[in-house]
DNA sequence: GTAATTGTTCTAGC
DNA sequence: CGCTAGAACAATTA
């Protein structure tokens, strides 16, 4: 559930809502992911101020003062959830508390979120600051299905699987297609949509979240749905799966092989 | 009771 | 050897 455009709201909603807070304590409660001991983390971290939240690719980005800064990646199902009424959430990985006695949690109920302590800075370009001659010549060399190539963290960061059956229906591109046999018109398409999908869906996401930092992320798929059977236009939504993953697509998508 | 879900990492194969 | 495809992982819900 959590890509980019999520990631993206809820760093502006953490910044919000601690942006200057001081920590009081972090609670690790698994620390199977954790890259440091526990005890590292919390040495690291005491009586520091969180300063932002930024989005890196599809983690998040916690830069405290002292330059300390803590990933956290959600992973399948990780969510991140308020503290108030001092009671701790299940499936708690670990939480942030704050001396005014705000604070968060990350959870997963597959303990696979992962929290990491200064971690190293990506080389591949996020999905929303590719070059355009750099999107081409990357699509140019590669044998890989097109859904597969834009699923790539160290190709694009960013863009999972629901997103990039967004995008690629919004570019009218089959999933299926193989990059290298793809005009450059159509490449064109494809990185424009990159961007006009996720900027929408990030403003939609926002607007409809408002300040709530949990809870159902309504989402505004157009086609990545097990409840749409038809496109707004009328298209016979069809699924398959391409690297284990349920796609959803249309034939109105031009196939190019 | 079984299938589906989700991203990354590891392994096998071409 | 380099690249690509697929399985495994975990823990829960439908």
């Amino acid at each position: 559930m959590a890509e980019l455009p999520d990631l993206t709201v809820f760093a502006q909603i953490l910044t919000r809502k601690y942006k200057g807070e001081e920590l009081d304590k972090v609670e690790v409660t698994v620390e199977k992911k954790l890259n440091v001991p526990v005890a590292d983390l919390k040495s690291a971290l005491k009586g520091q101020k969180l300063l932002n939240v930024i989005r890196e690719g599809k983690t998040l980005q916690l830069h405290f003062s002292s330059d300390q800064i803590v990933g956290l990646h959600l992973m399948l199902r990780g969510e991140l959830v308020e503290l108030n009424n001092g009671k701790t959430p299940r499936f708690q990985v670990l939480a942030f508390h704050f001396k005014n006695g705000s604070g968060f949690s990350l959870i997963d109920l597959q303990k696979q979120a992962t929290p990491t302590l200064q971690p190293k800075p990506a080389v591949a370009p996020d999905a929303l600051n590719i070059d355009k001659s750099v999107f081409s010549a990357l699509l140019a060399k590669k044998r890989t299905l097109i859904k597969t190539l834009l699923m790539d963290q160290k190709v694009i960061r960013g863009i999972g699987n629901s997103y990039s059956d967004e995008i690629l229906y919004h570019a009218g591109v089959s999933p299926f297609s193989i990059p290298k046999a793809i005009p450059s018109k159509d490449v064109a398409k494809i990185y424009n949509s990159i961007r006009t999908v996720l900027e929408k869906a990030i403003h939609d996401i926002a607007g409809a979240n408002g300040d709530k930092l949990t809870g159902e992320l309504k989402d505004f798929m157009n086609i990545h749905s097990p409840q749409l059977k038809t496109t707004a236009k009328g298209e016979i939504i069809k699924t398959a799966k391409i690297g284990g993953r349920t796609t959803y697509y249309t034939d109105a998508q031009e196939l190019f092989v």
